[in-house]
Order: structure tokens, then sequence, then C-alpha cells
DNA sequence: TCTGGGGTCCTAGGACCC
DNA sequence: TCTGGGGTCCTAGGACCC
């Protein structure tokens, strides 16, 4: 049986918030900045135009950026955060069995609704994203994964053609549509395996198509075959409608200004190790594996040195104090003095939910000390603000602090995040 | 001066065992 | 002098995604 898969994908997802707050920045350029404000992440149809390309680092757009007019904003990821489930919601009441797939996408299944309707379906359930949330999308559908992106991608560019939906169940609209799609805007394909694909003349999705099986399985490992059988159709993609089990927790950032000492170091690895044991604690797990890099900056022409080590630990902890000291081991096994260190960061891996840990007579556990001490912290955090309560490692200077400048408020998060005790 | 951060999956190759 | 091979588990690194 043919299955139907729609994705919907919000325009230009950061732009597009910021404007729901801000109705003067509609139909003007706009773009969002990565963190630290490094590079350009989302950018209005207006400022694609103007020749602003995706992940451009914004240094070498300001000129362009200013002699356009472009509205630039940081990364303001609470009300991303908070309309992306706005959204969701909505889409939720429409079509049951969805997969949401990324801030500002999910997949969903239209499997039981009539192929002749879902151009229609489609156009209304945009029209009400669009009138309860501010907020525009795309839709694709098509018999597999690969082709419901594809579909929408054609759908974005030619808006007004399509009316930003966009169907390729059709067979000979297929063809016609794979012939002139260039194989490296696949959903999968990258830069490298797109390269590889231009080697052996195979230059658009059509060609990928009809490419032989096993030759391609060679090239781009299991994952570009099973490229090729979606793109004819046939469906290896499954809806992942359950959220899966977390794998890692990362924390990292690059630093505002080149960083030498050791001990400024420390204190970055501090916050990022308390930052990811919060996010360990709210989500009831506790790690059994531990890992910190650093880095220099590899754009720069300066002598480089990159590296990452990590521990297992016996008994897994979300306790901020125990892992704070366990990377500061790390650090000591790795770190090198004349460097001039752009990044640092803390992974944590073998993820387990605390209460099965129960289950682990031998290992030193969280005593009930170190569960009350998180307890409380959290607590504090929550109600007085983030940070307010923290170990001394973390520092108070927070030099290695990142820069972001031009940030919009936080409208739809700053009361609820009040009142969230 | 200034180039993001947080994720997942796959594979090759080493270690180890019998 | 001869110097296996297959299975499994683990990890680092690569590639990709948004």
């Amino acid at each position: 049986m043919t299955e139907t898969f729609g994705l919907i994908d919000c325009n230009s997802f950061y732009c597009s918030c910021e404007r729901v707050f801000n109705p003067q920045l509609v139909g003007k350029p706009v773009i969002v900045l990565s963190n630290n404000d490094g590079c350009a992440v989302a950018r209005s149809d207006e400022a694609k135009a103007v020749g602003i390309p995706m992940g451009a680092p914004y240094f070498k757009i300001k000129d362009l950026c200013q002699k356009n007019g472009v509205y630039v904003f940081s990364s303001n990821y609470a009300l991303y955060g908070d309309m992306s489930r706005r959204v969701m919601q909505v889409i939720a009441e429409h079509v049951p069995d969805m997969e949401i797939y990324s801030i500002d996408e999910a997949f969903v299944s239209f499997d039981g609704f009539k192929t002749r309707d879902l151009d229609e379906f489609s156009r209304n359930l945009r029209d009400v994203i669009y009138r309860s949330t501010g907020i525009p999308v795309s839709v694709g559908i098509g018999p597999t994964k690969v082709l419901a992106k594809a579909a929408n991608q054609v759908a974005k560019k030619n808006k007004e053609f399509t009316g930003c939906v966009y169907t390729l169940m059709d067979i000979s609209e297929r063809t016609n549509c794979l012939k002139q799609f260039p194989v490296g805007d696949l959903w999968g394909v990258g830069r490298k395996s797109a390269e590889k694909l231009r080697q052996h003349n195979i230059q658009t999705a059509f060609e990928l198509m009809n490419a032989d099986e096993k030759f391609i399985q060679k090239l781009l490992t299991i994952n570009g075959r099973r490229i090729l059988r979606e793109l004819r159709g046939e469906s290896c993609i499954e809806l992942e409608m359950l959220e899966s089990d977390r794998k890692q927790i990362i924390s990292s950032r690059s630093f505002g200004r080149p960083v030498y000492k050791k001990i400024e170091i420390q204190e970055s690895i501090a916050n990022h190790a308390t930052i990811a044991a919060e996010k360990l604690r709210k989500q009831g797990l506790i790690t059994k594996s531990i890992s910190v890099f650093i880095q220099t900056n590899p754009f720069k022409n300066t002598p480089q040195y990159h590296n990452s080590i990590s521990m297992k630990l016996i008994s897994g902890t979300s306790a901020t104090n125990k892992l704070i000291r366990h990377t500061f081991v790390l650090l000591d096994k790795m770190f090198k003095d004349g460097f001039e260190y752009k990044k640092a960061g803390v992974v944590f891996e073998r993820l387990i939910p605390k209460d099965e840990s129960q289950y682990d007579f031998f290992g030193l556990h969280d005593t009930e000390q170190d569960d009350t001490l998180m307890r409380m912290l959290d607590r504090v955090n929550a109600v007085e603000g983030k940070g307010t309560l923290k170990f001394a490692a973390c520092g108070i200077d927070h030099f290695w602090k990142m820069a972001s400048n031009m940030k919009s408020r936080s409208f739809t998060t700053k009361w609820s995040e009040l009142l969230r005790v």
C-alpha cells in the first residue's frame, strides 16, 4: 500500500517569529544570527533577494546589510521555542499522526486521508496555522519522507505558483520534478556525498533514482541506498511518533575573546557542566560518561590544538558539584599552555533514567545530601532566575560570554518564566 | 576584532575471545 | 618452522541534519 507523508515546514522560521511581534518587519529584509552573533542562520525572502547567503559570517555581510536596510537580530531561542510549541499544537489538532522533526518542521502521515482532497486540506491547515500563530508554513506531500521533503522545497521556492503546497504523489509529476532537482538538495545528501555523486555523473535526483542500488550503497553507505529507494516511492524511513530517548547532552560555546589561561577555561567548563547537569535533572536522567573538549580557532592562522578526553563513571550522577570535579580532572589531562583557545565544551553520554540507577548495588550513588542540594539549587534558580545560585568554580566575571547585541525581547516567555515555579 | 550549537547515525578498525 | 579466523564489542571520526 502506498503511504502518504506530509512535511510541514515553517517559512524562514526565526525571521517569521520576529515578525509576529514586530509587524513593521513584514515585507522587509530580516536575518537572525547564530549564537555569538556569528553567522546568518535565518533569512527572510527579502534578505535572500539582496544576496545574503545561508550561514554567511556576519562580519562579512555587515556592509551588505547596512546598504540594504536589513533588520538584524541575535537569536532568541526562548521565543522561537515557544512559537514552535504553538505551531506544533495546531498541527496536532488537525493531523493525529505526527512527528516533530525539528524546531520548525513536522512530518505527518496522511494515510487515510483522501488523496484528491489533500491539496485543499493542506491549504486550509496552512491558513489555520497562520491565523492562530502568525507563522507561515509550506507543505510538501509525497509517498516517502524524502519525496515529501523535496516537494516542500519546491513549494517554498515557487510560492506564488504552488500556494505553498506541492505534491509529488503523481508519478509523472515526480519524474518531471526530479529531473530538475539537484541531487545535493535532497534530504540526507550533503556536500561530500553530492561531490562523490557528481564524480560519477549523477547530478539530479532523477539520475540518483535510476542508479544501481548496490553501487550507491558502496559510495554513500546504507543511507544513500535508502534515499535512492525513497525516490522510487518505496518508503524506508518511518514516521517516528514517539520521542526517542536522548543519547547525549552537550553544552559548549565559543569564547567572546581569545582565551589563554587554564583558570579561564576551567571557569567556562564549570559553567557548561552546570548547564548540562541542569538538563540532565530536568529530564530525570543521570550520566555515566563525561567528555570535555577544547579547541583553538580553525579559521585563524595561529598554532592549532584541539583535543577531547572522556571518562566513564561506575555509577551515574546528575550532581553538578561532582560533575564539575570530574570535568576539571579531564581538563588537567589535556590542557596545554601557549595556545589561543576559542571554544570549550562538555558532553554527557550513556544517559540512563535516575530511577533505574537504584538497581546498581555497587555504585556510589548520589547521596540523599546531593539530591537535596540539587533540588534546592534548581528551585532557587527557577524562582529567582537562572544562575542566581551556582558553584564558585563558575566564576562571576563571565569574560567568555558570547556577544548577543541585537536580541529582541522575550515577548512570549517573560511572564511564563516568572510564573513557572 | 568578528566564521553557531546541539544532535543522530554509520562504518572502519582495534581489542578481545575462543 | 608453523603464525587462523570468525564473532562481538567498543570507539573515534565522518557525514549529515536543523
